[in-house]
DNA sequence: CCCCTGAGTTTAGTATCTAGTACTCAGTCG
DNA sequence: CGACTGAGTACTAGATACTAAACTCAGGGG
């Protein structure tokens, strides 16, 4: 395979070239996470940031693109807001993560893991990802169903339910 | 835990949101594939596209654009280039993936399980994976050295070795 | 009543990125 | 020689992003 992955079985060539890209799962995944702080956004959350201001004073970004990213992420169903209280003030809103939106730790991780092993310092890392049960590192994998850990090799890619070709012209 | 993550050990809010984070992981890994086109070429890529006009043809995105993230992915150690030649014309540059680029799979199955998962059209997915031994779609999952699975709330981040704090100011 | 705070919105100027087209360049073919 | 092809570069217009500051808004406190 001269360094490259398999090609999508079921597809030849042309098919391949000419298949419509507008329903890809990575690209609709992009139109969502994909711009500049979004996922800068979902690490705050991660490491424990609810508030506009926390997250305006870590990230250093502009007030403007941070209320715009937060409202795409909560429209998106990936944040929630709720509110919280500090005594003496008036209850302001807080974004929590929901369910959807932990369902995008792995792709994170995946980024964070990569980081990690390539660009991370010699010294290594700023942060570290430990398991809480058992305290060792935690990392994603690529895994099959039926349990087998998958070599980035052995993936295979086929045509799924609404794969199609774009119009000719 | 309302919706939260764990917040990482060994930090108290203070030091949280004055840490320098210049030196994340998950940052420095967006510098290099966190422009627009990159995470799509890498797809094309993974798909068995290797040439400037494959790219180009099933993309649709600019020449310029695409000339220029390519040129990064190769710097970056992520493809690399080699030559190709069709009989009657001359040798050209094609580029493929290097196994630093592989180790970015995960990270991008992570984004193509999340679209699978809330942003496919109500018939499927247009392409699926599967493990090429045993024919089970794959995914990606996080699990810790020891070999759990481990879930999102188990998750805990704490202070590496490179962790520091913003200059006062 | 006025000031304070946190969470935004608005505005304005500048820089960068994106899209789309036109052009170049190197070899091959007729 | 002149046309053709794939792989780029160059150029221009428009969109988006960044910086920075001012402004709004809803309470709470002095």
């Amino acid at each position: 395979m001269d360094g490259r992955t398999p090609a999508p079985e079921g597809i030849d060539a042309d098919a391949r070239l000419d298949r419509d890209t507008s329903n890809c799962s990575i690209a609709r995944t992009l139109e969502i996470v994909g711009e500049k702080w979004t996922i800068l956004i979902l690490r705050e959350i991660f490491y424990g940031s609810s508030r506009f201001g926390e997250f305006e004073r870590v990230l250093g970004c502009p007030r403007n693109l941070l209320a715009a990213r937060l409202r795409m992420l909560v429209e998106e169903g990936i944040l929630a807001t709720e509110t919280y209280q500090v005594p003496g003030s008036r209850s302001r809103p807080k974004y929590v993560i929901t369910p959807r939106g932990m369902d995008l730790i792995p792709a994170v991780l995946g980024l964070l893991q990569w980081g990690d092993r390539y660009r991370a310092d010699p010294e290594g890392p700023a942060m570290l990802t430990r398991h809480h049960g058992c305290g060792a590192p935690v990392g994603v994998e690529v895994r099959c169903e039926a349990g087998h850990a998958v070599a980035a090799e052995d993936i295979e890619s086929l045509p799924g339910p609404t794969f199609r070709l774009r119009k000719a012209g």
